[in-house]
Parts: structure tokens; sequence; C-alpha cells
RNA sequence: GGUCUGGUAGUUCAGCUGGUUAGAAUAUCUGCCUGUCACGCAGGGGGUCGCGGGUUCGAGUCCCGUCCAGACCGCCA
């Protein structure tokens, strides 16, 4: 037997107890006359103490050579400490040790393990095993592990079953890239990882199994970021017979669940806006509402007069920033090159300081009257001591830029609480958007969103406004989840893919499979996914998802620690019949 | 593909306008210390200043290129 305890669970109770404990040095306190090592496992950390009068001579040497993180067993007494420390569990007590083996030794690690780690992302990462001791990434795994239950535990309730999709599948055209994987019995042919299990959760839903979920990876060969991994576990889930109602009824079901298992945090029915709102009014399809600064479009009163960068504008916007009017020249003029980085990409901006006396002042008093910015004002919502901030421009472009700026002011204002929890369902998305690219219109969700019914007669004439039957699950301006009811016959499968272009042999050697399927009994279908990386990161009201994932890749898409993707060698190569172009 | 920021001791960083032997903290090692728990005290070791080129009497510092890391834009049906 290794361990009679864990380092976390003893306490005065256990006092005289004969107990056997291994774990790793934490650190060891050296005095000369008494030596204290704080033992750490998964579950806390423990005091040892040797000392010249209790502890025999040979054990005492022996616990001196104990360096950081060797791996120890100690059989001891608990006894009660001469010197509590009410900081820690097991403050109490310590451990006097009669017995000491070293399990293993260990090198001096490149970095601290402590919860404030004197070591860097990138070090850390590379010693990944070293900093998964640490607090707060143990933490961090064991915070996902709930909520990976909790989520199991609702849909398990409410009749899901979890059904493993295969990850070796086909490679698709459509939508992000796929990491392919080549076929040595299939020469010159290959798989891809899938992007999501969407074809195959819709064949289960045909199948008869009409409430599915997993918790399942899946994998893009994009560029990362702080909140993207190439390889992200999503809540995959489908159900069959239901409307969109009842979807979103389950899912802000479980989110209402896990906010209140998981944060102990009680919210009642989620708010709701369509997609063209959300535009409109923040810029942004996945809005963060636990603060204000809504937009106020100005085009009404702002292109009466003779300032030509308002008159030829698309579209004028502007936000009221809370108790801005505050600001110096200095700090406006550094928001103006804020907002001018190449990746905002705004020309310029116009401020109106809306004084404490009901004045106003603008960088446009040349061309607007003290009338006219009581407007802009009263459009933006704006307040005697609020700063009126404003963009304009093409409509999609300054509201990208305008969202951009309300983000970046919220944050530094303060008013992104990550304690704080705004549910949101964004719904009726458009169908299709346009690519300039390819100069044709291609599918916002996937190919396999209805449109809704009463808009599908403006598929010939005004494909861009078309609606579809597409919601996502905002939380805190961070899209959580998505999803939509599918097309479920053939016909209009079909059609749609006539629509994104797909010629009738292509959409049937891609997605044949799929309009076959539909031909035996597919019943109405629909469902949503969630990105789980993402959520447990928000739960734990962090942005990076890194943190919570064990294993993580860093921005170019490398495992630091077993450096991968590596070269493959040449036997490997011909196996699989390839031949590489340098 | 692009923009920006960074790369100096094991680690995290400082290093001004180019100028003597490149510093601090922490880690590590040695010694001391009769209740430590961020222990304390004294001392020691530790550097290809990412790499390559250039400017200069002289480069950690300036310029060009390149590699690596991070944030963002494009991209992510």
């Amino acid at each position: 037997m290794y361990r009679s305890h864990s380092c976390g669970e003893l306490n005065a109770t256990h006092i005289n107890t004969e107990v056997t404990l291994a774990g790793w040095v934490q650190k060891s306190r050296d005095k000369g006359f008494m030596i204290w090592i704080d033992l750490r496992d998964r579950y806390g950390i423990t005091q040892l103490i040797f000392d010249e009068e209790r502890t025999p001579a040979a054990i005492t040497a022996k616990a001196k050579t104990l360096g950081r993180e060797f791996v120890i067993q100690v059989k001891g007494t608990v006894i009660e400490r001469a010197s509590k420390n009410p900081n820690m569990e097991t403050g109490d007590i310590e451990i006097l040790v009669q017995e000491l083996t070293v399990l293993n030794e260990a090198l001096v690690p490149p970095f601290t393990i402590e919860d404030n780690t004197d070591g860097g992302e990138d070090i850390r990462m590379k010693y990944r095993y070293l900093d998964i001791r640490r607090t707060p990434v143990k933490n961090n795994l064991l915070f996902r592990h709930q909520v990976s239950m909790q989520v199991r535990n609702f849909l398990s309730n409410e009749n899901f079953i979890e059904v493993e999709t295969p990850y070796l599948i086909k490679s698709t055209p459509e939508g992000a890239r796929d990491f392919v994987v080549p076929s040595r019995m299939n020469s010159g042919e290959f798989y891809a990882l899938p992007q999501s299990p969407q074809t195959f959760k819709q064949l289960l839903m045909v199948g008869g199994m009409d409430k599915y979920f997993q918790i399942v990876k899946c994998f893009r060969d994009e560029d990362l970021r702080a909140d993207r991994q190439p390889e992200f576990t999503q809540i995959d889930c489908e159900m069959a017979f239901v409307e969109q109602e009842d979807i979103l009824a389950v899912f802000e079901g479980l989110t209402r669940h896990l906010l209140q298992e998981i944060k102990g945090i009680t919210i009642g029915d989620f708010p709701r806006m369509t997609y063209a709102d959300a535009m409109r009014l923040y810029g942004n399809d996945k809005p963060d509402i636990r603060f204000g600064m809504q937009f106020g479009e100005l085009n009404a009163v702002a292109q009466h007069k003779e300032f030509k960068v308002f008159n030829d504008a698309e579209l004028v916007v502007g936000i009221a920033v809370p108790d801005g009017a505050s600001y110096t020249r200095k700090e406006i003029d550094k928001l103006v090159d804020w907002v001018k980085r190449p990746q905002v990409g705004a020309l310029g901006m116009v401020y109106v300081k809306c004084n404490a006396d009901g004045t106003f002042k603008s960088s446009v008093d040349k061309f607007y009257d003290q009338e006219d910015l009581a407007k802009w004002a009263t459009a933006t919502g704006a307040k005697a001591g609020d700063l009126i901030c404003v963009l304009s421009g093409a409509t999609t472009k300054v509201r990208a830029q305008l969202s951009a700026l309300r983000m970046e002011l919220a944050e530094r204002l303060g008013l992104r609480n990550p304690e704080e929890f705004a549910p949101l369902w964004v719904v009726d998305f458009p169908l299709l958007e346009w690519d300039e690219d390819t100069e044709r219109y291609h599918a916002m969700h996937h190919p396999f969103t209805s449109p809704k019914p009463e808009d599908m007669a403006l598929l010939e004439t005004d494909p861009g406004t078309v609606r579809a039957n597409a919601y996502d699950l905002v939380l805190n301006g961070n899209e959580i989840g998505g999803g939509s009811i599918r097309i479920h016959d053939k016909e209009t499968q079909a059609l749609m893919f006539d629509y994104l272009g797909f010629t009738p042999e292509e959409a049937k050697a891609q997605f044949g499979f799929l309009m076959d399927a539909f031909q035996y009994g597919a019943p109405p279908h629909g469902g949503l996914a969630f990105g789980l990386d993402r959520l447990v990161a928000i739960l734990g009201g962090q942005e990076t998802i890194r943190d919570f994932i064990a294993f993580p890749k860093n921005n170019s898409g490398r495992d630091v620690m077993i450096d991968a993707p590596s070269a493959i060698d040449t036997t490997q190569l011909k196996e699989l019949g390839i031949q590489l172009d340098q």
C-alpha cells in the first residue's frame, strides 16, 4: 500500500493516527535542528517534520537530501503542531516521520510549482505535466470535469443518449479547412477529421435516436486565437420531432442548470434578440448585454449639414461612453488612434462631450449646433457627463468598428465583470451570406439549415434577406452555442445545394448519402452544439480556453511539449503513396 | 497572408541618448539558525543579450533580414 490517506484530509481528529502518505516534495525548510517538508498531492499539502530529538538521525539525514518534486513515501504519526497555521486545511497537524522512502528523484523544475509560478506561458506549455501539478491548472481541469458531468447528468435525465460518431470521415470543400488523414489501404485517398459530427447526428435522427448528444472532439485547420484551438470539444446535440422553441427550451434549461449547479446563480428566462437587432444595436451578432452603450443611428440627425464625411456615409452611428466627458483631449486622441489602428480600421472618430451644464462640445462644432448635438445625445442615450463617440462609413464595416470600440471601452471601464452572467439568444440569422472572394452566396451556418418557410419566396428575388431557423446562444459577448432546424427532405436540400453553387453531381458526390437517407422517412429535426472549452472558460471567469485544456496547442498549432506536428520518415510516406514537394 | 508587441542568468524582468567588468528578484548550491510555513541570515556559482548581416572607434541598445512566442485582422459553413 502506497498511502493510507491523501495529503489534503488529515486534521486534528487524526492526532496519534499512524499514517502512510505519498506525494511530491513541495518545499523543504531546513532550520538545522529541525526540517519541515511540505508534501503535496492532488488533494492538498501536509507538513512533515523531522527533528533531532524525535526522528532517527539517519532519517533526518536522508530528509536533508530531498529536493523539490522528489516523489517520496513516508510512514509516521499525526501529531499536533506546536505552532499552528490557520491558513492551511491541514494546518493543525503535522506528520512525525518514522520511515522515509524516495520513490523517485527529480531534476530541479524549470519553473516553480507554486500557485504564483515564476514561469511564463511558453515554458509552462513545454513542461505541461509540471504545470498541471500547480493548483490553478489542476483546479481548472477539475472544474471542466464538473461541467462535463453536469452536462451528462442533465441531458441523460432529459432522455438524451450519448452516441459516438466516427473521426475518420470525408472531406468537404464547404466551410473550414479540413485536417486530412491519408489512407494506406486506399492509396491516393484521404479521410478528413470532422469539423463537427453534423451529418452523422442528422443520420442518427433518421435512425430514430430522437435525442442524441455527444461530448466530442472537432477539428478545424484554421488560424488560432486565444479562444480557438485546432482541436476543440463540442457538446453536440440533436433532437427529432421538434421546432425551434423545443430546442431553445431544452438548451436554455441546460445552461440554466449549469449556472445553478456550477456557479450557484439563478437566472430566469433568457432574453432573445433577432440577428438584425443585434447588428443594429450592438454591431455584432454576439452582443455582451452585461452593459448598455447601445448604438444610436444618427443618419437622420447628422446628414443635413455641410459635413461631407457624414453626408457621404452609408451609416453614421454613435455610442455614449458613461462619464466620458471628463476625458482629456489627450485621452480622446488616444481613442481616435485606437480606432484608426489597422485592426479596427476606422478613418477617424467624431466625439461630443455632454457637459454637466447641458451644453455640448464636439469635434465638429463648425458644422453642427447645440440643437443638432442634443438630438445625437437623445439617439445614443447620452446623459450629461457622457462622451458620444461617432463613426461613419459603410454599414457592415462601421458597425464592426464601433462594436470593437464598445467592447474596448467596456473592458477599460470595468463593465465586463467575469462573475456576472448574461445569456442571450440571438435568433433569425440570415440563411446566406455574400462572399466577395468567390462572388457567390454561401451558407452562413451550414448548408443543412432550413430557411424560414415565409421567406422561401425571397430565395429567387433577394437571397441575402432570407432568414433561417438558426439561433446562437451568447454568454457575456461570446458565442457559446449555435444550431438550427435542419432541412429534412431531399427536394429542399437539393434546392439549397443548387443555391450554394453545387452542381447536382457535386451535391450527390459529397452529400448523396444524406439526401438518400432523407428519402427513407427522415423526421423533422434540429439541434445545437455548445463549445465546451469556451463555455468552461467563461464559467470559470477567464477568456483563454488554453487554461482549461490539459494539453493545448500554441498560437501556430504546435504542441511544444511533444513537438508536433513533425516530419514522417520516407518509409511511411512511401507506404502512403505520398511524395513531398521539396 | 497582414498589423502590433516581445525575445537579456534555470525562471520572471530592468538595462536611459550607443561608451568601463551586463544588473535585480526568484530558483539553485554551501554554511549558520531551537517551531518554520513566501522562514531568516551570510556567502557562492550561473549569460552565445534568439540567430545572421550591416552602420560605428565602439552595439544588449541603431538599421536590414530571419526564426520563435503572444494578441489581433483576414480566416473560422
